[in-house]
DNA sequence: TATTGTTATACTCTATAACTATA
DNA sequence: TATAGTTATAGAGTATAACAATA
């Protein structure tokens, strides 16, 4: 039996989170949340995540780039960076092979499979963005962009 | 020894990411790490962490709430929540009880010191909050925030 | 049977320290 | 000794299935 009479202290009620929606990074929890979950559902059926499909995506735009280089463009440690070329080199969408002039340094390279694979989720990705976006016009949409990147700046400066 | 010819194919280079940063989930994932890594810093004086946080914040908020209602109000699993409440009940900021007319039920209510420890926190995600848009004028936090608030319901709507 | 809260488990992303092989 | 890449490990958030108690 359902009791709803409103007046016992555990009925059923509205739940404000009015002290939580003031805050910019709930909000933008809540909204990348959302997203990061159509993304990997997009990215689901190619075979690639997240972190995979951005790793090959600057591979593929970067042939000869070292690891190194990749973790600081993805913003990410170089130790993570190692599973997610584990990953990748596994499914023969990557290389990676020794720089001939320093031992320690290996240089990657999008395999042929590795940028047809690229290409095609590249499709599904412009798709899921197109939905996410879908409500905002362009004025909107290049709004969000500038803030974003304006706050990952301020979120730099204050890790400092 | 560096070598800097810029001549061989593993030299230094700028990295494009130009395919990547067309994606506005990708813009969203870099500013939401950043942000999530300040807010990270906010709150561990504290004890709390975002969701223990963001939890805490609703229950001061609701007294008298279910876990089900929270959970759907973080819209987290309401498994998930479980160790959330675990973690703010162990530290005496919240206390579970059975509802007197549902033996299923539980009521979730903020205790003084938990009370407390939200608002001083509070204060102090105000303040990361801040920094993390300082650089917006108020038209632009505006638009922002009903920008990601649009977003998320475009997410959610796609995952029907 | 259905619902509430919970346990268990796995996956993804992130952060840090320490190791190896080269330089 | 310093650097590039890696391994190992832990923490945080999320998703799913299954369970006990209760309705």
């Amino acid at each position: 039996m359902m009791t709803r009479t409103g007046l016992f202290p555990d009925a059923e009620r509205r739940v404000s989170d009015l002290q939580l929606r003031e805050f910019f990074g709930y909000n933008m929890k809540r909204a990348f949340n959302a997203v990061r979950s159509d993304l990997q559902r997009t990215l689901q059926p190619f075979g690639l995540r997240m972190m995979t499909y951005s790793a090959l995506s600057i591979v593929v735009e970067n042939p000869g780039l070292r690891p190194s280089q990749l973790a600081d463009s993805l913003s990410i440690e170089r130790a993570n960076l190692a599973a997610i070329l584990d990953d990748l080199e596994q499914r023969k969408w990557i290389r990676r092979r020794r720089s001939a002039s320093d031992g320690r340094v290996r240089t990657l390279e999008a395999t042929g499979e590795g940028r047809e694979v690229y290409e095609a989720a590249r499709s599904a990705v412009r798709a899921h963005d197109a939905r996410m976006v879908a409500e905002l016009d362009p004025a909107q949409r290049h709004a969000l962009r500038a803030a974003l990147t304006e706050i990952e700046r301020s979120a730099q400066e204050a890790a400092k």
